[in-house]
DNA sequence: GATTTAAATACGACCGGTTGGTATATTATA
DNA sequence: TATAATATACCAACCGGTCGTATTTAAATC
């Protein structure tokens, strides 16, 4: 691969996961894809076999993108339930604030469309989503052994929570882009958080 | 309309509410509704002028089941946060445990399909929603008037956090299929309802 | 109750355009 | 000059939608 091949590649990429946050991956076509990144045909499937590997692509695009968005300034130092809030707060201002998925979070979207359509892409999906549900119980678990916590929470189904109000907000902003929900979306995250403690 | 017509009718938008939720709205084509049906182009499209058209109908549909079940089993004379929780636990284990809607929730799936789609039919979606907090938050109202709720409270935010919640668990569920998330978000969401009595 | 009649309903070929994908030719680049 | 990168032309299948025609259906007439 050569320097220009490499940047073309990127190129498709990049826009390839604005039109997928956009318009949905179904519903965006190669030759939006082309239109967008001023290809043609062979000049696309010389560098994806076919639209579906493309979106393995994209999806590690998205990754690399959401992970330096959300965990950012987490200070290595802080306690684990405060890591937990600015990590929430990442997620909803910083990624669905900012629009760093313009459209709406690739993740979420891709969640939806894909459950009832591809059980490879989906689940592909499903485990992102189990890693980050892992990475939140151990860092409750870490609160728990710290004596931060009430007793007898169900740390999984807390997890799973923050999980599932992340997604609904980004559903909910995707189509009303009203700014204020945002900033009620993590109070109403960091209450909950905060009745969990002792 | 004869008593036939009535009947196809209501045949081709139960058969579409189904693929709607199951593989969304674009991806469903004409073709998959008339398999389903087992009508004919001609047959179709003397009943609906359009996909868009049918669309609608189809809403309307999901909105009569949809209230059937999540105001069912609501007693008039119980408290309003009581109501709430309900509410909820009905949107949850019935709406979504009993697969009202196969495939997803409809209206969570349309929402997310649409809204970078259609601005028509996902204004249409979000008329909805904001109906629904409405009333969300005319019952917190009537908790705080009875004296029932902390003080401070953003209730119109506390409303948006619950619609938020019901769509994230409608998302994750779809993907998943695991009714333990079920049981554990609706115990989250009656925590997180109960933190906020006085 | 049988027959006629007109409207309601359903059929199926067809339309222009788009889909994801391929084979081959051409152009840059190193 | 060899190879990577892109262009061009093309494919069968499918998309939402139209339209003239055939078949049911139910009411009106005998």
């Amino acid at each position: 691969m050569t320097a220009k091949g490499i940047q073309t590649r990127r190129d498709i990429i990049k826009k390839s996961l604005q039109l997928f946050c956009v318009k949905g991956y179904y519903n965006t076509s190669i030759n939006d894809i082309l239109a967008a990144t001023g290809l043609t045909k062979g000049g696309f499937y010389g560098h994806f076999t076919s639209k579906e590997e493309l979106w393995y692509a994209v999806y590690d695009e998205a990754l690399r993108i959401w992970r330096d968005v959300v965990f950012g300034g987490i200070p290595t130092a802080s306690d684990p339930l405060e890591r937990i809030q600015i990590f929430v707060e990442n997620d909803i201002k910083k990624k669905l604030g900012n629009q760093v998925f313009e459209g709406g979070c690739f993740f979420h979207s891709m969640l939806v469309e894909l459950s009832g359509q591809s059980a490879a892409l989906s689940s592909h999906l499903l485990q992102g989503f189990d890693q980050l549900a892992g990475l939140l119980c151990a860092w409750l678990k870490q609160a728990a052994r710290q004596g931060l916590l009430k007793e007898n929470l169900n740390l999984n189904a807390i997890a799973r929570h923050i999980i599932i109000a992340l997604n609904g907000a980004a559903a909910l902003h995707a189509c009303s882009r009203d700014p204020a929900i945002l900033d009620q979306a993590v109070k109403e995250l960091h209450f909950y958080i905060q009745q969990l403690k002792k």
